[in-house]
DNA sequence: CATAATAGTGACAATTCTTGTCATAATTAA
DNA sequence: TTAATTATGACAAGAATTGTCACTATTATG
């Protein structure tokens, strides 16, 4: 094998293990160590960060740059590629230490001159928005981590006016119309709930033994068991207006059915202790939507409506 | 410079420049031009799509593939990229040929052991959500391209009941809560609008001379001028609830202000003919916001909430 | 402390690779 | 036809690569 090849070969086997011994690659190459050595140097001064410690379980290691072997992409690959990333720039709190502005900026660095072109033209004529949210949420990678490694947080929670701790185990972080959430088992309430993370106000390792929740993930959480509490049911019939707007909202319950000609309606139950926002919620569709169920939704949307003529009259 | 160095250069260069001839690599390496046959036969063996044809007007070519060079992404970049380009598989349509998903499995299949593996941790644990919606835009592409060179396009429209026809000059298109919109200039009402992508049913080339718009872009698109119309003031006095609500809100106009608590206020002016859609908002909010002018929406909100109240009475 | 496992260096000679040059084909647009 | 291209082969000078050997230095472990 030619040394150009050999050096490729290296730095993609360098970069795939994450440690490894220079008589290691000997063997695997069927060169000298000596050789290795040589190739090794050569790799740093082309770039890749190499890290050594002599010893008894030394060897060498690539730091936490990684290089990223030679890709074929096609150009709607690369286009695609860049605008995804171009869009997470909406985005006030990450879950990763936000590096992808520098992602960004060397994918684009690299890429070929007319492919640079086509995206600097697109640039300004497609968006991916998000709404810009001013509230930041410091404590998603400290949420992310426990969802991945099932660890038990204690929490601080802003609910309105009062402030609350608990225990939650999180089952995994969203982001949805600009507000990041955690969906977590809360041992307070015994049950699945959402968290919006910018009203966690402290978040720490709680000492509480985990419940073996690794099967629940975000794809299936709406499955997990959930603590009995006072439900209302709920019914409303939908203009295909109303029921566009429906279909933007994130609950499972109450489920919303379309009919072939747009229309539809939201049927299901809510807890109790929700139906002042659904009481807003279906007033803000005005027209669009006609509570047929249940009665206290009714009388609570009644009583929000006069409220509201109150005040302006 | 050595030959692994030179042959790593060329392999950018080569991607860099879509079409090259031997002699300008050879003048622009300083070697001669047999050498650089040699590096790009080699090349060739490293799975460069090369494409040679002889004569005049001939020279080398990289086939449609592009090899992306070596490049150093730490791990939180390539994680970065990773779900930035998982995001895009909520989205039915997209401007482009919608390579993203083969785009995501090679960026994968690539990548290092180890990172792999957190982000298989990570991918049921995190997501960007966009509201899941049935209806597609064909024409996004179209748009998009007609923005991008600034030709006319003849639309079909269907705004609630009627549809018309109307030729646009495409400014450029966004996607926001799941639905596609395109902001353009629009010939008939003589200023700018914002069109659902999913409410145009055909779009087809225009013969009509394009405005000169090329300074006008998704990001200063408030600033182009607009016809003259009806106009009324608007101004709400909004609690934390409300203005967090509103911040969520893509309208330019009217502007909100948030004060150090957090409750703020909404100023400025809207088209009359948009007064029952903010009538309907304002409602939406409910306590969260105080509508204290102009007389007009007051009004509005009034006769709305006295049809809804009478509707459920 | 001794030992073994590591990395790292230097020198040298044998070998292999690389490079430029020259000669020559083949192809093709203009 | 001509000029601009790619393409191939041969060869020799020179440059780079490689393995070997002999060292040094560092450090975890028993």
């Amino acid at each position: 094998m030619s040394k150009s090849k050999r050096l490729m070969e290296l730095m993609m086997t360098v970069n795939r293990k994450r440690k490894f011994t220079v008589g290691e690659l000997a063997r695997e190459f069927g060169v000298s160590q000596r050789t290795i050595l040589r190739d090794l140097q050569e790799l740093g001064e082309l770039g890749v960060p190499l890290y050594s410690e002599v010893g008894p379980h030394g060897g060498y290691q690539v730091l936490r740059e990684r290089l990223l072997p030679p890709i074929a992409f096609t150009e709607e690959e690369a286009v695609s590629i860049f605008f995804a990333v171009h869009a997470l720039r909406h985005y006030s709190s990450l879950p990763f230490e936000t590096e992808s502005s520098s992602a960004l900026k060397k994918f684009y660095a690299y890429l070929p001159e007319d492919v640079r072109e086509r995206i600097d033209q697109m640039k300004n004529r497609v968006d991916f928005v998000t709404p810009a949210r001013k509230a930041v949420s410091p404590y998603l990678s400290i949420l992310l981590d426990a969802a991945v490694q099932q660890n038990v947080l204690l929490i601080r929670y802003q609910a309105r006016e009062k402030s609350s701790d608990r225990e939650i185990q999180p089952i995994g972080i969203f982001t949805r119309n600009g507000h990041w959430y955690c969906s977590a088992y809360c041992y307070r309430s015994e049950g699945m709930r959402v968290f919006r993370c910018d009203r966690i106000h402290s978040a720490i390792p709680s000492a509480a033994e985990a419940l073996d929740l690794r099967h629940i993930h975000l794809e299936n959480k709406a499955s997990a068991g959930r603590k009995e509490r006072s439900e209302v049911r709920v019914f409303a019939e939908l203009t295909l207006e109303g029921a566009e707007t429906c279909e933007a909202e994130p609950w499972p319950e109450p489920k919303l059915t379309r009919r072939e000609d747009g229309t539809g309606w939201l049927q299901g139950t809510i807890a109790r202790e929700d139906l002042s926002y659904f009481a807003r919620f279906f007033i803000g569709l005005g027209g669009g939507a006609t509570v047929k169920d249940s009665p206290e939704l009714l009388a609570e949307m009644k009583a929000m409506l006069a409220e509201l003529l109150g005040k302006y009259s």
